[in-house]
DNA sequence: ATATAATGTCAAGTATATTTTACATATTGC
DNA sequence: GCAATATGTAAAATATACTTGACATTATAT
């Protein structure tokens, strides 16, 4: 529970690398639950499996899970 | 349990500003013995918590939490 | 249309982050 | 020395991250 925001970076981070949801949740050592739940913003992870998910993608911390949310389409 | 290795950007960024843990405990709301087990590396916070001292601190994720920790003095 | 893979979600359980209370050790100032 | 503040630790309880298993939905392809 607590929403937390999609979290869309991520889902662009594996398209990037033409990664599912579950070969990166098996790369990081979760359940793909648990990934699937992340980028849904369902919770919120410890900064060690941030840390995972960051360096099979290839990205930094801020990148992927920098500030909040940026907004999504303005609306038309 | 499961050590991480002490976080003295953490008690660095602190003393920057000259906050106790227990202040930048209540700043981000959580206990004072969270705030130390952190900085002793006894524990893994969660992204939030850790945005959350970022914030308070004026440092960035990958300044606070990025990689591993980078190793103490060369011995001599 | 029908397989198959990828994704979203729920419920019950387990592991662990975090709290509370409490005490011990530094450290600093009187 | 003694008081006060900051820090380190520990044990028991609570909240929540994460797992497992199962099922529904949405692609993609044949």
């Amino acid at each position: 529970m607590i929403p937390i925001g999609r979290n869309l970076r991520i889902k662009a981070a594996r398209a990037e690398r033409d990664m599912t949801q579950k070969a990166l949740a098996e790369a990081v050592g979760v359940s793909r639950q648990t990934m699937n739940a992340i980028e849904q913003g369902d919770y919120n992870p410890t900064i060690r499996l941030c840390r995972a998910i960051c360096k099979v993608l290839g990205k930094s911390l801020d990148e992927l899970f920098g500030e909040e949310e940026e907004h999504e389409g303005s609306k038309v």
